[in-house]
DNA sequence: AATTAATAGAGAGTTGGTTTTCATGTTGGT
DNA sequence: ACCAACATGAAAACCAACTCTCTATTAATT
C-alpha cells in the first residue's frame, strides 16, 4: 500500500509550482522550506517512483546532472542561462530539423539546446 | 621538453583516422592496437594535452560520457545512433534557431542532436 | 653508450551522483 | 489507541568517470 506523507507532497508541489525542469539537489533544496528534514535519499525515490508512475520525466543536458520537469507537457526543447544555469522552456520547435540528417539516417527524436543569458540576468 | 613517443603518436592516430567523435574507451581500445600496453592514463593525459594545445575538443552529448573530436572542423552538430551508439556530424546547421528564443533572452550558442539509426544499422 | 628528465603503466584515490542499509518514525486500517 | 507495513533519515556503500602517486621505462641530448 502506498501511503501520503508530507515529504512526498512537499517535493511534488515544488516540481508543480516551478515550471522549468530542476535538478535533485534544487528540488531538495525547495522542499526542504515544506520539511526541514527532508532527506537526500528521500528525493531520489520519490522522484524514482514518480517516473515509473509516467508523471515527471528526465531532461538531459550535456555537461549537467539530470533534471525533473512534469510529464504532462508537450513535445518542446531548452534554453540554459550560463549566468543563473536555469533551464528554461522554449515553446517552438522548427520543422525540418530531420533533414540535417545524411542520406540513409533515420531519424526518430531531436533535442535543441539553446545558451545564452535568460531575460532576467539580461536585465541585471 | 615535450617527447615524442609511440603513445601519443597511437592516440593522435586514432582521431586522425576516425572523423567522429570518440569516448575515451573507444580511443583507447583503437589505440591498444597499435601500442597494447597503453594504460588508460596515458590516454587522459594525452587528451588533456591536446584539448590545451587546442588540437582536439569535447563533444557533450546528454546521458553520454564526453566525447572528442579533431577541433579543424566548422561548426557543426551531431547524430547519435541508437543502435550502435556512435555518433556522427551533420554538416548542415538551419538558420533562424535562435529566433525559438523568448523575447528578452539573448543566444549565443546552440546544440542540436539528432537520434534515430545511423545508414549501416537501417541496412543491416 | 651514458645521462637525465619526461613519460608511461598500474593501481590507489577522488569526485559527483545515486542507491542501499538499517534503525526509527509514521500512516492507514482495525 | 494499536499494530503491521510502509516510509524516512543518516550514513555507508556504490558506480563510472577521471586524476594522482609512485616506480619503471624511455626519448633526446651529450
Amino acid at each position: 500500500m502506498i501511503r501520503r506523507t508530507k515529504q512526498k507532497e512537499a517535493i511534488v508541489s515544488v516540481l508543480k509550482k516551478k515550471h522549468q525542469p530542476m535538478p535533485i539537489e534544487e528540488i531538495h533544496q525547495m522542499a526542504l522550506k515544506a520539511v526541514p528534514s527532508l532527506g537526500i535519499a528521500t528525493v531520489y525515490r520519490t522522484l524514482k517512483s514518480l517516473l515509473e508512475e509516467g508523471c515527471i520525466k528526465i531532461v538531459e543536458l550535456p555537461g549537467k546532472p539530470l533534471h525533473y520537469e512534469e510529464a504532462h507537457k508537450g513535445h518542446h526543447h531548452h534554453f540554459c542561462c550560463n549566468t543563473c544555469h536555469g533551464v528554461f522552456e522554449l515553446e517552438k520547435c522548427p520543422s525540418g530539423i530531420h533533414q540535417l540528417a545524411p542520406k540513409g539516417f533515420q531519424v526518430t527524436d531531436h533535442e535543441i539546446i539553446l545558451y545564452g543569458t535568460c531575460a532576467d540576468c539580461t536585465t541585471s
